[in-house]
DNA sequence: TGGCGATATTTTAAGCTTAAAATATCGCGG
DNA sequence: CCGCGATATTTTAAGCTTAAAATATCGCCA
């Protein structure tokens, strides 16, 4: 009834969802993989604390741990590690709240300021490059999409919001 | 020249294409952390080791640690920590390969196909649910487009290549 | 045939990540 | 004002991940 199956041949995994979501997971890996390779080898920093980097750049006021670890989208153990190392190499600065003793607030030091802006204008450049074979058109396409991802994915996980 | 920034207001951080990538990346992040979560907490299973038995599955003569790296685009020490413990709960075997003693040949045990079969089953239907909020045109725009990065990505990466 | 570059895998050290438990503080209702 | 649920954060244990070094075997070629 079928066609026999011959050395050491695959068979095809999944239907066509499992496929569309096998190629979202692909590419993206590929491009986190290789923005965190040259993160390390030209800056020797990682990802997690670039992005940590970046949240507090964009706020001039400071964060707050639980505000870092929303927006990083991370469990509050994880920014905690984080904040750890990037206060041992001086880039980052936590004191206490003045209003609540519960709350840290996390600054950028002028140190740390200065390497996240130096690193920016190279990452920056670096995702130009990456996409650079799209036309504006498909990107805009792309973004649209990938919101209408979002939205879906939310339909079945907003349960768990609180 | 500039408006001035009042109150805890984030400045916009990145230009268009960092955004469309941040949003690549958020979307995924989102799917990968739901799927983990219900994998763990209806199967106790983690998605590294899922996605090894799912390889393997696919595979009836059995892969060897190598392939399984490249399948899964992870490092040659990563997928030995993962058979370790899945070594460790029965679900797969390790022999040594008959004409080349380097390599070492993985198998599904029966317990392993029986427990992945048992998995995938479900975890089909929540990649369905998940991305059911897109028309059949939109999951295959999506996926088009989704191959043009990866073609674009990889002008850009080919070189590291060997 | 014997050594040597290439290939396959494991080991190691460091860091990231999560979930769950622990700690500390807050603020409200009685 | 006092206790108690809620909130903010850290700690802990386990596992994932990488890069680099170490180990083992292969196969060629001089």
């Amino acid at each position: 009834m079928t066609a026999d199956i011959t050395s050491t041949e695959t068979r095809p995994l999944a239907g066509p969802e499992v496929r569309l979501w096998l190629r979202l997971l692909t590419c993206t890996n590929e491009i986190e993989g290789e923005l965190r390779r040259r993160l390390r080898q030209s800056f020797d920093v990682t990802l997690p604390r670039f992005d940590f980097l970046a949240q507090l750049d964009r706020a001039p006021e400071g964060l707050t741990m639980g505000q870092l670890s929303r927006n990083m989208m991370v469990t509050n153990g994880n920014v905690t590690g984080i904040a750890e190392r990037l206060a041992a190499e001086g880039l980052i600065e936590r004191k206490n709240s003045p209003g609540d003793k519960r709350t840290v607030r996390v600054t950028l030091t002028d140190e740390g300021r200065e390497a996240f802006s130096r690193i920016a204008e190279v990452h920056h450049g670096w995702v130009e490059d990456l996409f650079d074979g799209l036309s504006v058109e498909e990107r805009d396409q792309l973004a649209s999409l990938l919101s209408r991802v979002k939205a879906s994915v939310a339909n079945h996980t907003e349960d768990r919001a609180e």
